[in-house]
DNA sequence: GTGGTCTAGACCACC
DNA sequence: GTGGTCTAGACCACC
């Protein structure tokens, strides 16, 4: 587990922890079945209210990515489908996002291209 | 001006406001003195409060992106520094986002390259 | 509207308005685009948290029977597929609750048959 | 000894206990005198804690249902009052719920009827 | 006014 | 210890 919180974004705390931990999933950092923080660890090492974690954790749960019982902790449990699969998705989606603002910018997918070469080196 | 309102976004609607206004600038669409919609006609057209787009124009109005007064509309100021540089700094800046989320899923720079090759074709 | 909370009730207050606004769906009493009380008035009503109504709220959004945007309230959504069948599926759900109930205590579906029968006079 | 634990009920575990040992009685499954399995082979049983057994059977003991000390096993106590008078007065009880519910969903005693005389055959 | 989010702190059932 | 629920009260964006 390794996230950060940014009091700063526009996105919810709530929604930062559950894309958090989505990525985690998805890159296989975390497996189904592995244990994830107690409520309240979580929200020690984040320093926000449990309330707020616990919230994430509901959502995750309504999504199908974890599974939790009162009195034994919350688990991953990875969504059916290959995993490589949704985060080929993920990342396509997220290009795309990103070339629809370069667009708004004036930038074509051929500048966004010579950008990615200049980078490399 | 060509920009659409998201009411889920988690960006509030009148940064959405100023977001788009901004781009329209720095990519050349809007130019220095340019006349910005009045008030009341981009909340109509933006099905939005009244309240929300004055609020966005002040912002502007306070990042040196326009300047207006009452009665008599407001108008577009382009800030001092080249366009083209500025432009460039933004499309960089969201191209580092678009890497970390990337990053975070487990794909990398060449992963992306070969991303913009296939969708060249 | 007409619900009231049962404090001793083992189903959670924030579930059992969950099931209250359904009822009200799927009986007709709510109807597509009828506007629900806001979360502070039924929270005043209910003497119970705005925090749990509004728990209950969300929860009605994801399911699709309500929707609500910031500053507008929330509306009833009438999901998709006739209310009657919904209705009629609700009914024997609960019918068969019942009826397992009753089998566990000895009592067979003519027992049953045979007290309604007695309650009609 | 027929029973079964639902972890998601809203009802608590140690309840569902209570409640299906009350229903054994009731029905004279259980009778006045037979010994109750002990605390930990039913938690084993059930996959329960034995801190959740030891507290139906605590409460069970308190409503005079059973009666036990340590060491020699806990023993059915039928409650004074004949059997099939509390039978009929649970069910009757249960069926005013269901009918109840079925009234919030629109449905008349008679909708009721005609239900049973379907299922029936 | 409206809903959305968050904190602080409490109690519960279960472990 | 664990998650689930709830209250009280706050601030925000939008109306």
């Amino acid at each position: 587990m390794n996230l950060t919180i940014d009091a700063k974004s526009p996105l919810p705390v709530y929604q930062q922890v559950i894309q958090a931990i989505k990525l985690e999933v998805l890159s296989g950092s975390l497996r189904d079945g592995d244990p994830l923080p107690s409520i309240r660890d979580l929200a020690k090492l984040l320093r926000i209210n449990p309330n707020t974690v616990a919230k994430a954790y509901y959502a995750l749960e309504a999504e199908g990515f974890a599974e939790g019982r009162s009195g034994s902790g919350s688990r991953v449990k990875a969504p059916p489908g290959r995993q490589d699969v949704l985060r080929r998705a993920m990342l396509e989606s997220e290009f795309r996002d990103f070339l629809e603002k370069a667009a708004s910018l004036g930038f074509s997918l051929e500048d966004v291209r010579q950008l990615t070469e200049r980078m490399k080196k």
